[in-house]
DNA sequence: TCCTGATCATTC
DNA sequence: GAATGATCAGGA
């Protein structure tokens, strides 16, 4: 048995991705690294990526697949969120890389951002450190759309980063901008760099940033699943 | 204690 | 370098 190889086919539909999410739900890691024939590393620390990876291998997702979600024919995104013992993220979601170049006209209907956070499913993951990789459990998946009111947080924050980013102000922006959604460095350290928009409209670099939902977005959406 | 800025692995 | 998958870790 190979590490690459799908456990499972895509799901056809949504109802069967959620019914194979949720047959998931309570499975330790240990369970699902075994039964894959994977490895489980000591810690993420070198491995960040490893949960999400071993969540697509048993839910079906074209993984390595690119500009594409992850359930294509779907139009489903998968998420895993690291959650602490009362349900509550542990950390913030990567949503995807923010366009530095090339802006002029873009809008928030047709953004990446929005694309992305269209269906998303969330498979909470106990992700307190105390708790040893192997014995960490998945939770209840939550087949999501956003709100009227979550798009509306979204749009808002989105647009006012991406009015930085368009009249060449990025390096002012910081985490602290956005309510619910933050830009931050993503790259694969601090002298990796990218081509962006300067101060008096001249090409610049600057480290690589990607688009962020703050926790407080994440919390109230994955307390609701708990409420209903 | 928590959040921001930095970082890790892998593929192409 | 860009894109996929994210978490680490020290300073505020």
């Amino acid at each position: 048995m190979t590490g690459d190889m799908t456990l499972f086919p895509p799901p056809k539909s949504e109802q069967a991705l959620l019914e194979r999410a949720q047959a998931l739900a309570g499975c330790s890691m240990e369970e699902l690294a075994t039964r894959a024939g994977i490895a489980i590393p000591r810690d993420l620390r070198r491995d960040k990526g490893w949960v999400g990876m071993l969540l697509e291998l048993w839910l079906g997702a074209c993984a390595g697949s690119k500009a594409e979600p992850d359930f294509a024919d779907l139009g489903v995104e998968l998420k895993t969120i690291p959650i602490d013992g009362q349900g509550r993220p542990l950390e913030t979601t990567f949503v995807c890389v923010a366009p530095l170049t090339g802006n002029t006209g873009v809008v928030w209907q047709t953004s990446h951002v929005r694309h992305k956070l269209s269906r998303v499913l969330w498979m909470p993951v106990e992700g307190d450190r105390a708790i040893p990789l192997a014995q960490r459990r998945i939770g209840s998946p939550i087949l999501w759309s956003p709100t009227p009111e979550e798009e509306q947080l979204l749009q808002r924050d989105w647009e006012e980063l991406m009015d930085f980013i368009v009249l060449g102000q990025i390096e002012r922006i910081t985490a602290r901008h956005g309510e619910v959604l933050q830009l931050r460095p993503k790259a694969a350290n601090s002298k990796a760099l990218t081509k962006a928009i300067g101060e008096h409209g001249q090409p610049i670099m600057t480290l690589p940033r990607g688009f962020y939902l703050k926790k407080t977005f994440t919390a109230p959406l994955l307390a609701r699943h708990f409420l209903l």
